[in-house]
DNA sequence: GCCAAAGCTGACCGAATGGTCAAGAATCAA
DNA sequence: TTGATTCTTGACCATTCGGTCAGCTTTGGC
């Protein structure tokens, strides 16, 4: 159905080029406050500073602006998944998992809160994706998390429950941005807050899992205390 | 603002409660999905099984319909808010947390993803709520967490961070619903998954934070294993 | 300088939006 | 039975929605 459109090229003039990056940052922005019904494209051609007709030039209709804004996304997140293999260290590997979605979340929180909206809605626009290229993903890194588990170098959690876990508790600073600034009383959360955030999450996730490192031939039960 | 309203009591004549709750039941669907600008009153009528204008001569208007649908979810969660002292043990207390947030996911999945979608796009209606009374309850429970801390019963982690973790995660079932059921490829969570990620979440955390049990007069550094 | 292509946009369309209202139907205490 | 209260609902309103289109200006290769 995308058929050989520009799904990302630069092609086009250099008009084209500018006007298309105002109107995605626009749109994300206000699909990601708003939900796909409730966005407009009249506000959405406001903030991009532009009638709303041209957005339509552009774009072509509500819903291939959208579409296209779920694939960016889906891109990002894609260039997140290198590959892992049994023979790596499991704390490192989950600590660069908690980073790099965390990072994710830091940098493209429009982008964060527009996919939460699409799963809180039903999915409507995802669920092939989620069922296909994300759930083989997920299963691939899930027989890692078991292989490790089989060789003890971590309690035997189930591993999709634990990729959900990091998921959320990662994504919740982005999509309940609000939320946690109202409670903490603060206007934004600085790196070093973020910093700290990754730190804790990689901590109770690595800790709570029972993690145990690779390198030394037996672990009969000694405790690793932190590091 | 709020005046006083029968806030959630059960006054009127048995076809005015009959009728609210067919149209609060219908309208939590309909917010839940959409949004509150995305959300209509057709809608939300068609699915009470009454006419717009019905709708509208019990609920005044679709902010107020909106308003009472938060404050009564908002009710449900501070029912869950009993009080906890430094004395009770941190194992208890937080298995219980994370028990009691599951179980509100589980029971009014369309509320708490009416709550999300509130926060998604910038809690216009939660604010006083979130920097009011939610901050003060997070706020008497971190200090508890902190005495927990001092004295030796777990690891002294951050508080906040810890209950944001707790939220996240069990709240994800409810909002990302669709994305859960999609990535394992099942049709419905059963009481079992719920029961077992409880567990999971349970003794990840607990184990993560190095939650220790008070009785023992001196705890040095055995460790509990399990339960 | 020419001219096709690309860019731009106000006017306009039918449909749907939240909300009002008046007039009738059902209910209920007396 | 009466009379007041509650309930019900279709018609209607101004506004906004996504989308179309014709006609204009600007751009850029030749």
């Amino acid at each position: 159905m995308a058929k050989a459109e520009h799904p990302s090229e630069q092609e086009g003039g250099a008009i084209r080029r500018r006007n298309e990056q105002a109107i995605l940052a626009a749109a994300e922005r206000v699909f990601a406050r708003h939900g796909y019904r409730g966005a407009s494209l009249q506000e959405i051609a406001e903030q991009a500073g532009l009638p709303k007709s041209n957005v339509l030039y552009y774009m072509g209709s509500k819903r291939k602006l959208y579409v296209r804004l779920l694939e960016r996304m889906m891109e990002r997140w894609n260039a997140m998944l290198d590959d892992i293999s049994p023979e790596d260290d499991p704390a490192e590997v989950l600590s660069a998992f908690i980073r790099s979605k965390m990072q994710i979340s830091r940098r493209h929180p429009e982008g964060s809160r527009l996919f939460a909206s699409e799963i809180l809605g039903g999915a409507p626009f995802l669920q092939e994706y989620l069922s296909g290229e994300l759930r083989d993903w997920v299963q691939s890194r899930a027989a890692v998390f078991r292989e490790w588990a089989d060789r003890g170098l971590m309690d035997p959690v189930d591993p999709v429950w634990l990729i959900f876990l990091i998921w959320s508790s990662t994504q919740h600073y982005a999509d309940f941005e609000a939320q946690v600034l109202g409670i903490t009383g603060r206007e934004a959360l600085s790196d070093d807050d973020l910093e700290r955030i990754t730190d804790f999450l990689t901590r109770v996730v690595i800790k709570g899992c029972g993690v145990r490192h690779p390198d030394p031939a037996a672990a009969p039960r000694g405790q690793p205390a932190h590091s």
